[in-house]
RNA sequence: GGGCGAUUAGCUCAGUGGGAGAGCGCUUCCUUCACACGGAAGAGGCCGCUGGUUCAAUCCCAGCAUCGCCUACCA
């Protein structure tokens, strides 16, 4: 069972209607809470489907009728038992932090949902004049603004410098409040001057401080970004324009010492991206540390897999620096924090089901305005789909799940979240993998996104090319730890295989008649009559044994890449270039034996090598499944059992033989193709090889004169050279091609100077290692015995080019 | 600031402690009855640099360079 999610998106999706509520002339709070999240579900319903449908026609092979939204009923219900449950248990708290504000879309956002940016800021120094006596402290700041909310300047006891100022106080210039100096192990004496500024209600080291030190917190700005009645004359502004203010009115004032460079990583909101403020204000918690601890060990003791593995060091190095997770957001949209406050007697009621009255007799109650951040939802998943809190047959049958597979960008955000919450709330793990898929980058390596235009629409690139050769495509360059630069050029060659796979189809229903029987391939072997089966026809069966396992193996190894390659190299240059290639005299011929082997071996590998592309290109394969002439045993691809490796069919001796084909076969094309010999004009071959080579070839000499275009074909282990004789030169034989007309003594000699030099260079390397004393006595056995025999094989080789060479230039005179 | 990854053929990328690979592109030949979205034959690489470990390094280790990503409360 395979489950897609969808999640709320809380504050995404808010925005979205949000902006096109003001495009109407409309806001939210004109509207009202109802209204708004109405509208929103009407925009869900029309856009909501988008995801779920890119993924059906990608061809996922997802349950549909087990599709769930966070905001269902269930879902919902799973949230408030989760709340409840941790609140009680002190694991939920309320309080005044610090946390990131985006005045934008008005709500807090946690840590990770701040994106930082580099930028060349500036380091202004402001001074701050005592009060005891004449002169200043100097203190220097990235953000002059918030110096309005400052409610001390803080030093470190250890510095020299300002020993002598601690505990009296200073003056802010035009407020003209006075502030204390405070002495903070926290502060750094060689940044800056030594002294820094503390704004507790706008800095969340300063928060930490001024808790420290009993320090008043001063807010100076709203919600909006724009500065308050503390501001002084600034009251009103918008922050960035304050800024300016600011630093003219001190200019002026000549409390501006100096300004210097200063490279800083900006905070911005995920969404908007607009300038986020440390903005103090109440929110809900979740105190982390013992559900991270235990997420942590989760993976240390290998009940999570993260595949690939080098994602665990971010894992632990996140969790094990986690701060409590900042839960609520001040939107309308997601799941409303189920508390209520009393009006009569200010008791906080947390519940699964509203409330209708409080302890005290009030039925005055009202309840949290905020609403929870959508990963707390999303972090139910793995059980909330299933039924939970309900004991369902569901999550006895598939929890913890198999398989979770995302991106890396979201690795903190859900997956993390996922493994604490399923720990916490079902005690195992939510999943026992976690594939942590490639990123898809432009053509340029860029990420993509919205502003810069450069995303790829999948159904576009279906639509183009099919959405077989997009999901293939994605396969082939899904190598594990990468990302995937999205070319259409790489969807397009892709396309190409397709059409190859079609065409093998065209050719098997040509030469098949619609109903044939086809005799199952291992009833033909277990009949105790191999011999109807070709030499080609053992050899591919062969290989699509090995192919089936080492696609099976890759495909456990999440190495999705080889399995594509492995299925592309097979079918495209073994079954088609070699196979059917050699099985066509057969096919075409009358002996219907040996015609039926073929047809049979044919088809068991075609519909293997089917079976095995389905995951990758579900839609050409099941269509060419349903038109298969004969031979089919389901009547659906997709519910056909997946290959596995026939051990029985592997075929070792059949392997070989072939290599000697294919050598013979090669070495006669080469001579073709390097002389420019026109493939119609039929070729006389005279083959010089040791007696079980020359056996093979002529055992299997039809497959030469077939695939080399040979029509007289001589083997001998005594064969001369004849003259005017194009070579090719094999481990196993050498190869003579006499030509008609006078060939070209000079440049046969030359490409066979050029193979003479290829061929020393690795003797020559290979001779210095045997040679090397250390390398005979340390290096294994078998490494030492096989470099021998490249030797010896090098060495007749060569012997062989330079009897030929010496031929050409005895001719040449 | 910390961490991770990358650097291999013109391009895009696999890969391995013992003979450098693929796809595309390029060159030459070929419209032969599955396929020109094709077939056949080729050319092309100090595997980023410098050291170290090893009998042996493109691969392991250290340093450097360049690029990319993640992460971080030095005002």
């Amino acid at each position: 069972m395979s489950q897609a999610p969808t999640d709320h998106a809380g504050i995404a999706t808010q925005n979205v209607v949000e902006k096109a509520l003001q495009s109407q002339g409309e806001d939210r709070h004109k509207l009202g809470r109802e209204k708004f999240i109405e509208r929103v579900w009407e925009w869900k319903k029309l856009y909501g489907g988008t995801i779920i449908n890119q993924l059906k026609c990608m061809g996922a092979s997802c349950d549909w009728s087990r599709e769930r939204f966070t905001l269902d009923e269930g879902l919902s219900r799973a949230v408030k038992e989760v709340f409840v449950r941790l609140y009680e248990e002190g694991l939920i708290y309320r309080g005044d932090y610090i946390i990131n504000w985006c005045p934008r879309c008005h709500t807090a956002l946690s840590d990770l949902e701040v994106e930082h940016e580099d930028v060349k800021g500036k380091l202004w120094y402001i001074k701050y004049k005592f009060t005891h006596k004449a002169g200043y402290v100097t203190v220097a700041t990235t953000r002059p603004e918030t110096y309005l909310g400052d409610t001390a300047v803080a030093v470190n006891p250890n510095d020299e410098r300002y020993k002598d100022i601690i505990g009296k106080t200073v003056k802010l210039p035009v407020l003209n409040r006075e502030i204390p100096v405070i002495a903070d192990e926290f502060v750094d004496s060689s940044f800056g001057t030594g002294a820094v500024k503390v704004t507790p209600a706008h800095d969340p080291n300063d928060f930490e401080i001024a808790k420290r030190h009993n320090l008043p917190f001063i807010k100076i700005m709203t919600g909006d970004g724009k500065m308050t009645e503390e501001a002084g004359p600034y009251r009103g502004q918008d922050r960035f324009v304050c800024r300016k203010n600011v630093l003219n009115d001190l200019e002026d004032l000549g409390h501006l010492v100096k300004i210097t460079d200063h490279d800083l990583a900006i905070g911005h909101c995920y969404r908007c991206k607009t300038i986020v403020e440390p903005y103090l204000s109440k929110q809900w918690f979740v105190k982390i540390k013992s559900l991270a601890d235990e997420a942590i060990k989760s993976v240390k003791d290998g009940r999570v897999k993260i595949v690939p593995s080098g994602w665990e060091n971010s894992y632990f190095d996140w969790m094990e620096n986690i701060k409590d997770w900042c839960i609520s957001r001040q939107i309308w949209w997601g799941h409303r924090i189920p508390v209520w406050y009393c009006k009569s007697c200010e008791e906080i009621i947390v519940s699964r089901e509203t409330p209708t009255a409080c302890k005290c007799g009030s039925d005055n109650l009202r309840q949290d305005e905020d609403v929870l951040d959508t990963w707390f939802s999303s972090a139910l998943w793995p059980f909330s789909t299933l039924g939970w809190p309900d004991d369902t047959e569901e999550l006895k049958t598939f929890y913890p799940t198999s398989v979770l597979i995302t991106g890396f960008d979201i690795l903190f955000f859900w997956v993390a979240r996922m493994i604490m919450m399923g720990l916490k709330f079902m005690g195992k793990q939510p999943f026992e993998h976690v594939y942590i898929h490639a990123l898809i980058r432009d053509a340029e390596g860029q990420k993509m996104s919205k502003s810069k235009g450069n995303v790829v629409d999948p159904l576009k690139m279906t639509e183009a090319y099919g959405t077989d050769a997009v999901r293939f495509t994605l396969a082939a360059y899904a190598a594990q730890g990468r990302d995937i630069k999205f070319d259409e050029k790489k969807v397009e060659g892709y396309k190409h295989f397709l059409n190859k796979i079609w065409n093998v189809a065209r050719f098997i229903s040509m030469n098949i008649q619609e109903g044939e029987k086809i005799v199952p391939v291992r009833e033909l072997l277990s009949d105790g009559s191999p011999f109807t089966f070709s030499l080609a026809d053992r050899w591919i069966l062969s290989r699509v044994s090995s192919v089936c396992s080492e696609v099976n193996q890759s495909l456990d190894e999440y190495r999705f890449n080889d399995s594509a390659n492995i299925l592309y190299q097979f079918i495209w240059h073994e079954l088609c270039d070699w196979y059917v290639e050699m099985i066509k005299p057969e096919l075409y011929g009358d002996n219907a034996e040996s015609k039926s082997a073929a047809i049979s071996t044919l088809m068991h590998v075609y519909e293997t090598a089917l079976s095995l592309l389905h995951p990758f290109m579900p839609f050409i394969t099941e269509e060419i499944w349903q038109q298969l002439p004969a031979g089919k045993e389901v009547n659906s691809l997709c519910i056909r059992k997946y290959p596995v490796a026939d051990e029985g069919i592997k075929d070792r001796e059949a392997e070989d033989k072939m290599t000697v084909i294919m050598d013979a076969v090669n070495g006669i094309r080469s001579i073709r193709g390097e002389l420019n010999i026109s493939p119609s004009l039929e070729l006389k071959a005279l083959i010089k090889a040791d007696v079980s080579s020359g056996d093979i070839l002529n055992a299997n000499l039809t497959y030469v004169v077939k695939l080399a275009g040979a029509g007289e074909i001589q083997i001998g282990k005594e064969i001369k050279s004849p003259k005017n004789a194009a070579v090719a030169i094999k481990p196993s034989m050498e190869i003579y091609v006499p030509l008609k007309g006078l060939i070209d003594f000079d440049s046969e000699i030359s490409r066979l100077n050029k193979e003479f030099a290829k061929t020393q260079k690795e003797l020559m390397f290979i001779k210095k290692k045997l040679a090397n004393e250390d390398f005979r006595m340390k290096a294994p056995k078998a490494v030492v015995e096989e470099n021998q025999l490249k030797c010896n094989e090098y060495q007749s080789k060569l012997q062989g080019i330079q009897d030929n060479i010496d031929k050409f230039k005895e001719w040449g005179k």
